[in-house]
DNA sequence: GTCTATAAGACGATAGAC
DNA sequence: GTCTATCGTCTTATAGAC
């Protein structure tokens, strides 16, 4: 692997575990086994090496969630199949813990590739959603994109209960329970 | 206030502004009018002082949510209650954001109220939708402790979308699908 | 491209005067 | 109790040799 390769690497998984705040450029060279020089060769900075971690994780999610979603099955069968779908349940969502980087969040640059992603699961959802309501499968008192964010939403905030904890219990407690909300009758 | 009440208050807002790893003693100390010196006095560290802060906002936190739990109505009417509640959502949770902070998930001293009131929360909203279940008000296919980790979740994922867009526009419509959901028929 | 050297400031804390 | 001084380390680079 060349050596920028490396270095955006390992800022993904840095930035996962640590968050853009917590990761230091020192940090990410020693775990590339890169230099300074090499870095900044490479890079104009942490911001400009993040960036290019960020929208790489964020093409990645993109991908992985589109592989459940995009399968055959009714409605529900897909959304079960996304929220059921293998998690690294403690380390959590490394596109949705960056909105709790203050450094991100102020930085439109480094914020457009998380809001763009979560964007496009909700829509992508919602879509999926409304064509189980055209289907009849769920109650029509539901609305497409409500449910939605409903589901992202699960997710997201399954990833807190579980860290809390230190168990993906309380993660899969409330996908099931979504899921017997949103079951057909 | 005293000068142990102004750097406890300031640390609440330096975490949940900028997490634990991102809030530094010298800010604090800016933040609180005090100096370096004060600090040490009062407190023997960063983790001692974060600790008092955390431990108030979680006792606070409960103190809110019990607010809305606790009133009268059925068990739809106070979990309704409690998720409409008014919320600063673009600020986020400041217990829940504690869980994507490395320092704060891998000490166990501050992490212990953090997992301690989430699963307060989550127990009393069981509780709630227990006794729904046993009025006849939800569906018999429900499982209380399952969908008070929905409840939850919900609310804590809504917290990561709203902050992603920079509104809150998802929070709500993830709450408005999740009640939309657990309606009485 | 990669290396080492250097730098101004922040970080987290300690020491000791007042 | 509060202040200033000091400390060793880390942070985020820049400069320039190789």
């Amino acid at each position: 692997m060349s050596t920028p390769e490396r270095l955006i690497e390992s800022t993904r998984e840095l930035l996962w575990e640590r968050g853009y705040v917590g990761t230091s450029p020192k940090a990410i060279q020693q775990h590339a086994g890169a230099g300074q020089g090499s870095m900044y060769h490479h890079f104009s900075g942490k911001p400009d090496l993040a960036l290019a971690a960020i929208r790489r994780t964020a093409e990645e999610m993109r991908a992985t969630a589109e592989a459940s979603l995009s399968g055959d099955g009714s409605a529900y069968e897909r959304v079960a199949g996304y929220l059921l779908r293998e998690r690294d349940v403690l380390r959590g969502c490394p596109v949705g813990r960056l909105t709790m980087d203050p450094d991100v969040i102020a930085s439109d640059t480094l914020r457009a590739p998380v809001t763009e992603t979560l964007e496009w699961l909700r829509e992508r959802l919602a879509a999926i959603v409304q064509e189980g309501l055209d289907q009849g499968e769920f109650s029509p008192a539901l609305d497409a994109r409500e449910i939605a964010s409903t589901i992202v939403a699960t997710v997201q905030g399954g990833y807190v209960l579980a860290r809390s904890t230190g168990s993906p219990e309380a993660f899969d407690a409330g996908v099931r329970g979504l899921l017997a909300l949103l079951a057909p009758r």
